[in-house]
DNA sequence: AACTTTTTCCAAAACGTTTTGGAAATGAAG
DNA sequence: CTTCATTTCCAAAACGTTTTGGAAAAAGTT
């Protein structure tokens, strides 16, 4: 039943290079033979079969992701909106997509080099990227086409495409400013990630144009493996402070623990407590009151991802791939000025 | 860098065929020359290409998923785990995990095609299966090896992986029927996806048993695009009836709605509402209080899929690969007694 | 010593494509 | 009617493996 090259040339009583160069399009067989290989490609349902172009090539035409350990990505539609997009674009050029997912970080390191030494995908995309990142180094190492979701500190030129976490909560945080709040709470992801590391400059950022003194008392960290139960308890603490913050800035992915914690303190979120947090995922706008968050202004990153990786393995340097998206504030009901004493 | 065989043949001054025999353990090789060969092999860091491999032997070595979004199915790392099996068996034996992401179900079924037809898989694994499945009478009609991980209604033989949601929900209904409850309600999933009709099914089966009559009223639908929302709506309207149930049985995924809903209408869980849940998610456990919940008996449902669909792949008759797996309740604390007039 | 068996190796073919480097046929120009 | 350029095609090589079907050498058996 499945028709190869040869036996689609034997039928057609053509060569194979020609059937090959007319599927092709090349200019090299009449217009005539073309529309006749075509149809016959198409009556016996022939498809090329990939294994087969990819060892003549040198290509694998897949890209490959690893997911790590401890994270929840499904939580919210967030992550496989982003992997449905690089989905989707990857399928339009003809790649595949193979993923890795990893039950914890040993295997997330050995996945990676089966994928690189074993040259079973041309480029790799890393998300949740660290300061310091093993993945990042080992890849560097290997000189092997890979693009980051994220940021990383080392110094190598490297592809990135991150959001400007920075400016997103300086951005809140003089926002909240502006409103009268002088107590502002930052309740952050672990700063070995890299994104919480850009919050929290954001965040000091913010208050120093505030002329507000940074307070160590009012910085609390949510554990990436259980950000439910831990950003709970530290919202616990933190409103039972003597002093407690009137606002708080967050990752949205820590906003049901938040929200828990303050009903259990009988605290009116938009009242009692303003809050924005950083990304508008789902939950944002289907609470009650929904939330003030800064989101991307753009919301392709799984296509740019994709075409800035399809750059680096054609050849492109890798620090001329860089892009840091900004963000936008969206007003919502949990945010209001600060009114008491 | 990278060596291939020849050129590592031609250093050990041996044929292709030798060193590929050498590498593979073959018999007709010396261990002398396996040893020389081997550590030859380690020392230039020769992989095989595996390209190469699958044109050879023709076959993929990689098996497919298709994930649809829009689904909040996975809203815990219940699937994450899931995913993360299949990978860690699929890794054991040299397999690649290739998924596409589809944003609709145009793309779904598409993919599926450009999987099977381009002959990029060996394999595939179906999730969140229908009863009537556009999927798997594609597959049934291609002859193509795949395994569900869930039923279908098509009664053509084919491989699966259930758990017997039946027994979960009549056994959830028993129990609660034991504990003097008489109005059970049920909030369901859609009843297009063939879980969520043997739900129904134990439900109605569970009542049968406790000689109470199946009340149409008490069994709600919430959407799965949706599922937050819409089950929240649910409960309110379910609780707000004038004669409303004294318990509930529901899946996990929805409980968030469900249990937001309870909390606005002030009603206690465990006290003046008993709530079991069909697996044994994340918020089950961090709930106040805890929920009660029916979970799967084993752990390894990936690992068992991948083990299944291997033997499919060798040739294995679709109707011998047939899984349902039992479960069994977990005692928390949101089941009490019936306690109101 | 003359067989047979076993061990150890290898040349060549195959998997299904694409590309290279022409060759034959056609058309245009002199 | 040549000659040269263009159009249209194709045989062969290549991509990196594994397998097939021996062959040569070594080891046993009479």
């Amino acid at each position: 039943m499945p028709v190869n090259l040869r036996q689609l040339a034997e039928k057609l009583e053509l060569s194979t290079t020609t059937v090959s160069r007319a599927l092709a399009g090349y200019s090299d067989v009449s217009s005539d033979t073309r529309h006749r290989v075509r149809e016959a490609a198409k009556k016996h349902n022939y498809h090329p079969n990939p294994v087969a172009q990819r060892l003549q090539k040198g290509k694998t035409e897949t890209i490959g992701i690893v997911l790590s350990p401890g994270q929840n990505y499904f939580k919210d539609t967030f992550f496989l909106d982003l992997l449905s997009g690089i989905s989707v674009s990857l399928g339009k050029i003809g790649f595949d997509l193979t993923i890795s997912v990893a039950p914890d970080s040993q295997h997330e390191i050995d996945s990676l080099h089966r994928m690189v030494q074993g040259k079973r995908v041309d480029g790799i995309i890393l998300t949740l990227t660290k300061a310091q990142d093993e993945r990042i180094s080992y890849l560097l190492d290997k000189n092997f086409p890979f693009i980051l979701y994220g940021r990383t500190e080392d110094p190598r030129p490297h592809a990135f495409l991150d959001m400007d976490g920075e400016l997103a909560f300086r951005e809140s945080c003089k926002y909240l400013i502006d409103l009268g709040h002088k107590r502002i709470a930052l309740i952050n992801g672990e700063p070995e990630y890299m994104f919480p590391a850009f919050c929290f400059d954001g965040y000091k950022n913010g208050l120093k144009y505030g002329g507000i003194a940074f307070d160590p008392d009012l910085v609390r960290e949510w554990r990436h493996g259980d950000a439910e139960l831990s950003s709970l308890q530290q919202t616990l603490e933190l409103m039972q402070h003597t002093d407690p913050p009137s606002a708080i800035i967050f990752q949205t992915e820590a906003a049901t623990g938040i929200l828990q914690a303050l009903q259990q303190l009988q605290l009116t979120v938009g009242k009692d407590v303003s809050l924005i947090g950083y990304d508008d995922l789902e939950i944002a706008k289907t609470n009650i009151p929904p939330l003030t968050t800064m989101r991307p202004q753009a919301s392709n990153a799984g296509e740019r991802l994709v075409g800035m990786l399809m750059e680096i393995i054609g050849g492109c340097a890798p620090d001329t791939m860089q892009k840091i998206w900004q963000t936008e504030l969206v007003h919502r009901q949990s945010t209001c000025r600060f009114n008491r004493s």
